[in-house]
DNA sequence: TTGAAAGCGCTAACAA
DNA sequence: TTGTTAGCGCTTTCAA
């Protein structure tokens, strides 16, 4: 088990040329099989690991993807759970990850392209996972394009269009999660809305207007107030929502963040959940079992839609499958403890 | 702006041989001013970015810097501070960062050893930092050594001995918001102590009890609970220490987790904060502003203290000052609306 | 202060 | 099915 344990080495404890190694060792055809397992015994014994210099050198690739993300979003559950779905995808092919947060806020939008490219000209990375909102931001995809650097998104708003992406039906969900409200009975139901650059939030409010209207339920514009995703959002938003004189039973809100929030003033204002008041939230955050009583929310499969988006990647990288071009994942109602039948 | 833009390419537009742009890029000395700067304008002018394959086959380096932490920490503010700080002074030093969250938990830490030594035979990362608990591991420590990879460790519990790190004193701190509470007129006031595994968190204990006891205050048994840094556990403290019949009328815990679930628990049993009772946290977790009332707490400058380590570890892999082998960083009490006046 | 040449450990192209 | 050879784009070594 020495570092520098080099592919020829290998060839000569197995007694063959190094290049019958390398196909071993990249899982190419035209190895006779006797000849294949003395190479594996080679290589186990000598715990022969291939230089990825050598071999990013001379294969002009680097075997390293790139995680973009808003550095707005690192501190989120969602982030770290992408960072772990595609970590555990890159371990399993071989490859390694750089995740890179950008601030492109500060920055401004027309940085990103710049930094976008100094950064993979530098490092080199042979393909890129992008996420909300980054996902739905064309600069970042046309310049991964210009680059020729083949990009997956995850959970982009337009999924029909673009690169191949991962995603999840948010309002599929959205409108479930409002029918589990209407259900128990409730008939004012406030909803929070989402930072508009987040496409695919957006949709939940979509979801959000299909169940108010199947089930014939007055949308008034008072029922849907403008959050940015932030606990901060979500606490002014149900200020707000809360001083009307016919306040809703039930608030919606989309994200688990803005939820939280919504609850810290309710127990402010001294509503009892989810006794006075439902409150339901999206994304299955840690901060769903941090408020009392447990939130009920949605879950997505972030980390196996992140590793598939890793996968579909790693795909398009060695040049096949291209034909998958987008995968749509199934969310789930996560019921809790802060909804509850419509008081009387 | 070419990826494909090579060393000969820059040596050729500069009239000057490829060893000298080698060493104009490298910064290395013996170069007359002149002859640099044609060499920079024609870097400059064809984007040029040295190729880290070709750099890394050459030299026998990656230019990759590991950073190891716990996946259970994973979604903590502090993780992300931490790669935070990693990624800015890796970019500003030209290196690439390499995450890598263990799980050892789970497979055991026999099993972390192992995971370690594939891991940077694998990715041939040039050196590592460790984040608690990690960086309290002998194992970890000692497989590194055993590597020979160059190490520095992020708040260790012990920093006199072992390898090069980076720490703030959490003794002192955690003295200083102890004896902000006494100066409010607090008496009793209960410890929640942090998961035994974490020995910079256990310090924290240590310095609650050197100002209880500067003070002349009682500290019995029932007065230091122990729990485990998660929420979770600050719930489950809280509702013991409240349950007592002289309950105390402040609570220290030592994470800002616990120190919202103890806040939970309180506003559940109808007291009022801080008007009945005062809670202090550590971490300034983003937890600290999503709680109501916004919870005093102590401040690390994680974000510095990750770039220093960083630079010092770069520093280590470029042969040079090895002499620096601690840095001590302070940490800032934060004063928000969580803690107020004893009750009479 | 500068440059020429060798070679890092692999893969690609081709030959046998 | 296997092997030979020529680089990939740099750094290192040594020479001028």
């Amino acid at each position: 088990m020495d570092i520098t344990t080099t592919i020829e080495d290998v060839a000569n404890l197995a007694g063959v040329s190094i290049k019958t190694v390398s196909r071993v060792v990249n899982m190419e055809p035209n190895v006779r099989p006797a000849t294949r397992e003395r190479v594996q015994d080679a290589i186990r014994e000598l715990g022969y690991q291939p230089n990825p210099s050598a071999r990013g050198l001379a294969s002009k690739r680097s075997y390293l993807v790139g995680l973009f993300y808003d550095d707005l979003m690192a501190e989120s559950t969602y982030i770290v759970n992408v960072q772990r779905g595609v970590l555990t995808r890159c371990r399993k092919e071989g490859y390694e990850l750089l995740i890179h947060p950008f601030n492109y806020h500060q920055n401004g939008i027309n940085g990103l392209a710049e930094e976008i490219t100094a950064n993979i000209i530098k490092s080199r990375i042979d393909g890129v996972i992008l996420t909300p909102p980054l996902s739905d931001l064309s600069i970042a995809i046309e310049t991964l394009k210009r680059l020729d650097k083949p990009q997956i998104r995850l959970s982009p708003g337009h999924h029909e269009s673009g690169s191949p992406c991962v995603y999840s039906d948010d309002r599929i969900a959205a409108r479930l999660m409002t029918e589990h409200l209407i259900q128990l009975g409730h008939k004012r139901i406030a909803f929070i809305a989402g930072h508009s650059g987040h496409l695919a939030i957006v949709h939940r409010q979509t979801g959000f207007i299909d169940a108010m209207t199947a089930a014939g339920l007055n949308i008034d514009n008072a029922s849907v107030s403008q959050g940015s995703n932030t606990f901060e959002s979500g606490v002014k938003c149900a200020r707000e929502i809360l001083s009307h004189e016919r306040a809703p039973t039930a608030i919606f809100a989309s994200t688990d963040e803005m939820a939280a929030g919504v609850m810290s003033v309710a127990h402010q204002l001294g509503y009892s959940i989810p006794g006075d008041l439902s409150v339901a939230g999206y994304d299955n955050s840690q901060i769903a079992h941090q408020v009392w009583p447990a939130l009920t929310t949605i879950a997505q499969p972030v980390n196996e839609m992140a590793e598939i988006a890793t996968g579909l990647l790693i795909d398009q990288l060695r040049g096949g499958k291209k034909s998958i071009s987008q995968v749509a994942m199934q969310s789930e109602l996560v019921l809790r403890d802060s909804t509850g039948p419509a008081p009387c």
